[in-house]
DNA sequence: TGTACATCAGTGAACGCGCGTTCACTGATGTAC
DNA sequence: TGTACATCAGTGAACGCGCGTTCACTGATGTAC
């Protein structure tokens, strides 16, 4: 039973909150066979609903999974945000509560960050998917102005190219060994070790990690 | 007509190379509709062949996408491999070339891209193809050795670390910002441009660009 | 408070479709003698 | 060189299946008066 209720029974002829329900089923059949292995019909089936239910919610699959990707990011920017925190204590630490709460979304919610980034939507049609990928980038974006801020002008790097550089690097790891679904491939460390190194050289490449930490 | 032959009738009854073929057709559905939207029943269709056919050469849908990515591991060693050219005239200038081979790859072969990465399939399952994937790696882990090489061994950082980190930022950037089919999202400079950046203050930060370029 | 009515959110049957898979078969190819 | 035979690599028909989608329908809900 996938819809919510305490007695066991559906509550009538109306689910009462089918959409929702649909998201969930999304997720747990794109959490168990990947965003490929997701049909409209199957999420009907999930949330215990004919398998014409969904088109009341939404126009076609790629509808319900573009829906699922906007709230994926949408809940990795807050993710994102509540780590940073403000960047309290210190700039350099919270950066690496963001790099953390990356890998962490990437390993305990492996079907959206499927939906996110492997569902093969083209951000370029879905303006929402693409405003709300913008709204979690931003969350990075501001982390490196910050960290970026005690920098004297002259020779301080533009904090989109360090917010990209660091977006990929952590990218890079979740993708390659950070997923929650099946471990790639064995590693030496733990993902979180190895992002949080590899932050540390490139920050000292910049010459801001000493300031940043201040 | 996909299979080969200059009189653009099939030279018999039997295909000739259908093994071959199968895969040519793969690879040209996954370019277009990505690692999903790929038939067994398809491939065979642009091969020119019965839906039967297909099973004389592998057991199932899984077995052939297997072999794509496999063939794509190889290839993108062999990539990898030239571009490096045994580190040649110098070992940071063969590393950004390493780097934009990484790049290229993702972006003129994106279906063989997706079938290494994306397809879902579980390289604890398919032996060859993790060792395929590790090969590739070892062109990435041999070039971060010899750069390493000149750095006193008491401040050398291993070498295994830093392949991992250059992998996972050329990763990163590529799964991002540098796919051939879809242009994910724009860019204040290129995939090259951004790479390389990081690349040179991640080395900076190791204090082992200098010497690398001498 | 009750009633009539509009609207909403489901049902379930039906359709065509393509896929995966099996099967007995057969044309083509290679080889032993 | 010819012939018999084994093997290979295809065919094409058939099957069950699940999906996507449409449709007229109907039970449930909300609201105007």
């Amino acid at each position: 039973m996938s819809w919510s209720g305490k007695d066991g029974g559906r509550r009538g002829y109306h689910h009462g909150n089918l959409r929702e329900a649909l998201i969930t089923a999304a997720l747990e059949l794109i959490g168990q066979k990947g965003p490929a292995g997701f049909t409209f019909a199957e999420a009907a089936r999930h949330a215990g609903v004919s398998a014409a239910a969904p088109y009341r919610h939404f126009r076609d699959r790629d509808a319900l999974m573009a829906d699922v990707a906007r709230r994926g990011f949408e809940l990795f920017a807050q993710r994102l945000e509540a780590a940073w925190d403000q960047g309290r204590p210190a700039s350099l630490e919270a950066l690496h509560r963001v790099g953390h709460a990356y890998l962490a979304f990437a390993r305990e919610e492996p079907a959206y960050f499927s939906a996110m980034f492997e569902s093969g939507l083209s951000a370029s049609q879905h303006r929402e998917l693409h405003e709300a990928g913008d709204r979690a980038f931003a969350v990075l974006r501001g982390a490196c102005e910050a960290l970026l801020a005690n920098v004297p002008a002259e020779r301080r790097p533009p904090a989109m190219m360090v917010a990209l550089h660091i977006w990929s690097l952590s990218h890079g790891i979740a993708s390659l060994f950070g997923r929650g679904d099946q471990a790639r491939r064995p590693l030496p460390m733990s993902p979180e070790e190895l992002l949080e190194a590899a932050t540390l050289i490139y920050l000292d490449g910049l010459g801001v990690a000493q300031r940043a930490t201040g």
